[in-house]
DNA sequence: TTGGTTGCTGTTATATTATTACGTTTCAGA
DNA sequence: TCTGAAACGTAATAATATAACAGCAACCAA
């Protein structure tokens, strides 16, 4: 079965999981990474980026801020988390999810990947979908039009197979 | 050429047009719309409409506040605008866009339909796609991974024929 | 090591976008 | 004309994000 292993299923983020693991998985990538590129995965930014994973639910800057200072004891001011959170983005290690003014830890950060976010409504899951084709059928429509594509953003919200 | 009547070509947004039309136009079909619905379209609500209309660049709320505090020697409070706003929303007159924070004129009001925006980064135009085809391969996709999509959300980031 | 440069973080203030709460007015329908 | 619901006015505030500048730490070249 060559093809059929790449039909959708269930995603892991919707399934009863060893989520530490799925932590623990993005902090080892993330350093891997940062390390290639040169790039300095910070206390700080290492800190951000362990707590947008701690669940499946895209988390806003404000929340992060009140984590952190849960955490630290200490209070972190916008701009901080602000900055942190552009490093990730530029990284390619977090998502901004518009629709939520919220952000979401990255499945394949290593990729220069199209995406697109599948969102519960009701638990707040946001799922990372491969958009390779429908990215393609985009840039090829706008093409016709005389537009030339930068930057897709693609949000869907309904409901994940649990809060069904 | 009966199916080649649809292929994609420079949407008039980014052509040199009589633009005074498209805000008529827009604005009469809105009233027709709104009476047949039974819903209310006030002096306040039209006005925000037509502003919106202005230009093919979406507004921010705050923008539309400064325009009408500019035409009608009164200033307008956030709430109010933003309550036009939702029932601009609500009627399928305007459009939202999540990426800018800002407000732009539906082309098909009357239809219950899907699209998405190809947005200018340069001089802002958000061009309106049907986007049925997409839109059904999403769906497709999501129904596969056990999720019930409600609404979809594309905005695509670009550069116009024009500002090329 | 030293000194210079760059990048990261801290801090204060402020900008931008949006909502809550409550009182008043308007208006369609009885 | 009366009445209830919808629309609007107003003040306060919430939520999200950025600007501006100062201090510090890491890195690199001399
Ligand atoms: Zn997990
Ligand atoms: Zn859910
Ligand atoms: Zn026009
Ligand atoms: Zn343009």
């Amino acid at each position: 079965m060559p093809k059929s292993s790449t039909v959708n299923k269930t995603p892991i983020a919707c399934t009863d999981h060893n989520h530490e693991h799925c932590i623990e998985e993005a902090l080892i990538k993330a350093e891997q990474l940062c390390a290639k590129r040169g790039a300095r995965l910070t206390a700080l930014r290492r800190n951000v980026l362990r707590l947008i994973w701690k669940n499946h639910a895209p988390l806003g800057a404000y929340d992060l801020m009140d984590m952190l200072a849960e955490e630290d004891t200490r209070r972190v001011a916008p701009p901080t988390v602000y900055r942190s959170l552009e490093f990730l983005l530029d990284q390619g290690l977090i998502h901004r999810i518009n629709s939520l003014n919220a952000y979401v830890g990255c499945h394949s950060p290593s990729d220069d990947h199209e995406e697109y976010f599948l969102i519960c409504r009701e638990c707040g899951v946001a799922v990372e979908v491969p958009a390779k084709e429908i990215s393609r059928a985009i840039d090829k429509n706008a093409e016709a039009m005389g537009f030339t594509i930068e930057t897709q953003t693609l949000e869907v919200v309904g409901l994940c197979p649990n809060c069904k």
